[in-house]
DNA sequence: AGGGTTAATGAAAATGACTGTCAATTCCGT
DNA sequence: ACGGAATTGACAGTCATTTTCATTAACCCT
């Protein structure tokens, strides 16, 4: 039994930054997200916060997620089956090392791969250049028990 | 019009090293991918085929590149989208410097990301470790002209 | 070369993630 | 409180990909 407080509301909105309305659909994403702190897909947040008692539209969770994402305030990951999975993360620069059982994530850092990055598409003459880098591999934990 | 020979089927079986069969359209499928040399969808790779004449279903293009995925044969990238695209590669491992307008891509190595991410991956624990990585930008053709 | 087995094909239907629509609701400045 | 604009959400639509299953065709065997 969460009541939201107008507090709690205008918090959010600062965080989030995105839309113009703090409502407490968002705030619940938000939520959401910084309780479950793994990669998650739309789908499961929404059955999250259904579970946890909280109504909102699947539709909502998508737009939000997407904002959100845009506003860079969550990392996302296009996992190989082409789902998207979302996570709240350290507003520096990172990349991801992930469980592929369990979804186990741990940020990692590689200064070095930045650098490369950049010099290799310099090389080419290429400019604006982004781009992606994940690890996906077996935790201890998965990769002992087969 | 386009004469199958044996040897042509042969050939293709021997390259692919896929299902145990040499078929039409699995033939068809590998010289489009020689022909088309960027990053295609499987929709895209089926329409090139039916304009050139080649009778070859939608489903049977996706079960031809998954496999050929699955045995290394092309390399997959996952668009932001979602969508897969196909292309054919250097046997070698490396990544891509794919150019956001028009697609061009430039195959490059890192050996010192490899080791790298097989390092984080180590220092975490984990194994079985693989990654993704692909560098993003404008070529300097679309770079000039804005 | 013919024949049987069995993988491969493909049309259609199913799946599943995501997006568009639009009426009803809610936020928030005035 | 009020009113307009932003937001919500049920539902239908889109689109890539998979499943189903009856038909077809490769290829091994004699």
């Amino acid at each position: 039994m969460t009541t939201i407080t107008t507090t709690e509301t205008a918090v959010a909105t600062e965080r989030t930054g995105i839309g113009i309305r703090s409502t407490r659909q968002r705030t619940a994403v938000i939520t959401a997200l910084d309780e479950l702190d793994e990669f998650r897909s739309t789908q499961e947040i929404h059955d999250y916060l259904r579970q946890g008692g909280v109504t909102v539209g699947l539709t909502t969770v998508y737009r939000t997620l997407t904002a959100l994402a845009e506003a860079d305030e969550v990392d996302v990951i296009v996992r190989e089956d082409g789902e998207s999975v979302y996570r709240r993360c350290s507003g520096t620069h990172h990349h991801h090392l992930v469980c592929r059982q369990c979804g186990r994530t741990v940020e990692v850092e590689g200064p070095a791969v930045e650098r490369w990055a950049d010099s290799v598409a310099a090389d080419h003459g290429f400019t604006d250049v982004s781009h992606t880098l994940e690890l996906f591999g077996l935790c201890p934990e998965c990769g002992s028990a087969p």
